[in-house]
DNA sequence: TATGAATGAGCGTTCATTCAT
DNA sequence: CATGAATGAACGCTCATTCAT
């Protein structure tokens, strides 16, 4: 199984000596300072290879194009991301729900905002690439911890634990994503953290009591994504 | 009060003329099929006014600059979307909770899914502008309506509606944008729809029995957005 | 013999109505303050148009093109300066050189300082247009008054009179368009508009006194214009 | 001590590779050529670089815009001609007046006259820029030179020497550029050249003998630059 | 291998001019 | 005739990318 990323945005080397590493997390990180401090529109090559202290010739060396550079970036991200989760869910192997639902939502807060503002670059900068393909690979890779760690609960088992899953991350990831947008203030933030926690603990309790299912008065949407 | 848009975000003129009115539409859609079809990196003004089927010339007549066009077709998109909220929370006024909850989460589905391709060129497109006071504005009126038809349910009352409705607007909103990023097929986002119904009930429920107490283990995240 | 304006600028209908007249007065003022306040480089006709309280279309009417328009300003200035020129050599008819030489020099400091941000306006503007034409006309203007007064002199005859004219002409204008270029401060453009008099007084002296020959040390230089 | 030069037109670098310094003498060249041969309306960043053989981004590693490489244009003329005027004077220290008078005039003259079509070229294209700054700074190196040398004239003394200079160089100058105006012949502008040296010897005359005070009959004329 | 000057396609924007109303 | 919305050629300028050194 390959890393889901297409090949025409894979870096050009893997770096194996320990200059190739520092030169390209100078990179990295400068790319990161020019997103939050210029923003995407001003994010050139010129800029981030200045910044990180190299010339531009030395970036097309790692990177073969502008894209790549901003795709490695948030891959890079994703993939700390989905390790931090992995550690979380590995470490809540055989807890109870409640407290694996407030573990999953602390790494995850935590993570998008101990340096909100790279978040926001990120977000941001995102939207500039086609990246269906690493959001699958993270996907996949955080759904495979969560199922893991949901199907040890100690204290439940699940009818439909893909479904289960699905909405639990859906709705902690999205959420997050919004409250972004919101720029809310430190109280409601913390408010609303805490509503999360309540929200995701009543949904699992409401599903292992009653097997998942929803009475909609209505019929199913008929559109799709 | 104003609209909350920046100066120089505004359009350079209101149309009174019908003809200004089609124009004005066809720069609209010409706008959102070229971001269909060829994404925000390929949107330019002459495109936009070639599909339009008018000249640049005349398309910077509606608009001081690119930006604004932008500004503009999320901006009017917005503002459909707030409408159709509201509809539908005047509708549910002095209605059970749980009608309520579906009619909202039925609402905003249908109204992101039903041209799903329209959905997310938008969602793309919005990374490029300074779209802060924008969403601030439609948030300020969901806010309103969703406040004002959760104070109306018939079945409850809330010790901190603020916080509830933040919540359930935030999760809900959130959901769904993450539903899109994840490229859902048909059978799992019909279970994803009902299960955020699931989970936004239950929530509900525990707030109305409880407070909208909840007993986190750790102590709230010291970060902020 | 013609005005000697090249066919395409000349304006394209010559105003037999008094709102003609009132309407060309507008535009020619419109365009002198917007060249006044924003510069050459934004002197555009919808600009000039919009001060004048006309179209853009009516502007066309009088004018084939921007050109057409500011050969017209700047035609029209040379036509009142001329005219003055004309009435001081007219009023000096006769009279001994030395009046003449202050009332040539008086008029014409007068006329180009009373609005002095307008000569300067109309002197950058001019470097827009081909004004040979114009420029050649109005010296012709101008030497058969300045020679004819001269010639009237009661107190001096000349050999080369066509020599001494240009010279005096050629010297008091440059020197009044360089002045405008140093930006002078009051004290200094007085006591230039002085020792202006001073000099041509002495130079006349001299003419008259020698026959206005001198030698150079140096032969002739061998270039022209 | 600065250049005068504001900031926004000081070029992007300065040239340290003979490669520069030849590109940098091509540019300069190319946009004379244009100048002359299509005009300032015509002179467009393309043009210029094409004809210098370059591209259009390598002019805009030299000059951050369009404005910038004709003010660097302007600066680098009057450099050259502020330099042969200051050899003028030194070379003339100490001489009698008439032959100091003799050589500023002629220095100036042939400076002017010996590519006449770039000296009309840049007298269209400075009107386009903000270059009250460059002129002063061109006019206080000139000031300074012939101010020295005026003072070390073996056979005169001045009372008012700021006022003789300002008269004499402002006399000069003008006079050239309004010759250059009105298109003289071969045989008129021998003339006038003659002519102006006879006036300003007689102007000096004047002021050494009286002491430089005129009695105009009118008083001063109440208007400024 | 690293560099950064050079490239030039392509962008956003302007504005003189036209012409349907 | 007057209008001013529409036009679109042409401009100044940017910046991802290349390649001689």
């Amino acid at each position: 199984m390959g890393t889901g990323r297409p090949d025409h945005l894979t870096p050009r080397k893997m770096p194996r000596q320990a200059r190739a590493v520092v030169t390209l997390d100078a990179i990295f990180e400068a790319t990161i300072q020019v997103l939050v401090a210029e923003g995407m529109q001003r994010l050139t090559t010129t800029r981030v290879a200045h910044r990180a202290g190299v010339s531009v010739g030395t970036m097309y060396q790692y990177f073969p194009h502008k894209q790549a550079l901003i795709y490695a970036l948030n891959e890079r991200y994703l993939d700390v991301l989905a390790a931090r989760i992995e550690a979380t869910c590995r470490s809540q192997q055989g807890a109870p729900l409640d407290r694996m639902v407030e573990a999953l939502i602390d790494t995850y807060w935590r993570a998008k905002t101990e340096r909100p503002e790279i978040t926001r670059a990120l977000y941001r900068s995102v939207a500039e690439i086609d990246n269906e393909a690493m959001i699958a690979a993270f996907c996949a890779r955080v759904d495979a911890a969560t199922t893991g760690m949901l199907r040890s609960a100690c204290d439940a088992t699940f009818t439909d634990l893909e479904t289960v899953n699905l909405t639990l991350v859906t709705v902690i990831f999205g959420t997050v994503r919004n409250a972004f947008e919101r720029n809310l203030g430190q109280k409601e933030a913390d408010g609303l953290y805490r509503q999360l926690i309540l929200l995701c603990r009543s949904y699992l309790d409401a599903v292992v009591r009653t097997g998942g299912q929803c009475q909609p008065d209505s019929k199913a949407p008929a559109e799709n994504f």
